[in-house]
DNA sequence: TGGAATTCAATTGCACACAATCTAATTTTA
DNA sequence: TAAAATTAGATTGTGTGCAATTGAATTCCA
């Protein structure tokens, strides 16, 4: 039964991994009153100023039964604000407040010391990074 | 700002890998009414026969506000039972039951499944078990 | 063109995660 | 040895994740 021992369980790594990343998301994360999912959206809307709940959904690869009570707790907080579309009544559109775009310079920062904080190696950046996102790729669907 | 671009951050990846991963088990483990951290709890007692909620955790990284409901639930289907320690009260040791044991059969193919279902090649298993393994070991305290 | 199918977001319900706090038991140490 | 500190687990509260369902809007298509 040597498949069903835990250490040699390569998704209990990837499981482990997740948390402790996010753990150290936290303390920084927690200055500017974000949780890490929170973070992730803002980072989308960072990029892209304007962004539906699905297009959202796509990047995050998360659904709206997370999504809509996350955006309104975003909402509450003014960073965001959700504006019902006007040409597709269905379509929810996320804008960004002045708030939530100053927050960008406050966060400026956070990429680099979590990689301190994680002490990742170049060269597990940059052998983790594809590989992963090629596992990602190929079930782009899901 | 290309750091804060979501595509280039690495914790994401990670995030959505573990996410994704969990989905694959899913139809796999609702056949036994398992969820993933249910199934790693059984993992590991299926190793270890007899573990206390805190080496529990050790080994998972869950704390007790995470496995005390869960260890509940388990309970409740009869696949293990919570023994308060004799010799140090403050102990709650987690017992296989004879259904708890019998459910090791049935999970023994999962692992291949898996494996097949995300489609991992050698090279991969090869570069990331022992990659993040050694992340996880360095912040191994946490 | 009008009913069927599809799409988008919201809602409901359940199960994690985890910080913070609490209680009881044990160990330390002054 | 008695008070202080530590330890183990439970509890509370908040915020995800996600399956399943719902409802409204739009698109398809016979």
């Amino acid at each position: 039964m040597k498949q069903l021992k835990l250490s040699n369980q390569l998704c209990f790594s990837f499981y482990a991994l997740s948390r402790l990343v996010t753990s150290h998301y936290q303390p920084l994360l927690g200055a500017l009153d974000l949780t890490y999912p929170q973070y992730l959206v803002m980072l989308a809307l960072w990029e892209h100023d304007i962004l539906s709940v699905k297009a959202l959904g796509q990047q995050l690869m998360l659904d709206s039964g997370t999504l809509t009570p996350l955006l309104k707790r975003l909402e509450i907080k003014k960073l965001i604000k959700r504006v019902r579309s006007k040409e597709d009544e269905r379509i929810v559109n996320i804008h960004l407040t002045t708030a939530g775009r100053q927050l960008q310079q406050e966060a400026a920062d956070i990429p680099e010391k979590i990689s301190c904080s994680m002490g990742f190696t170049t060269e597990e950046y940059n052998t983790l990074k594809p590989m992963i996102d090629n596992i990602l790729k190929r079930h782009a669907d899901e």
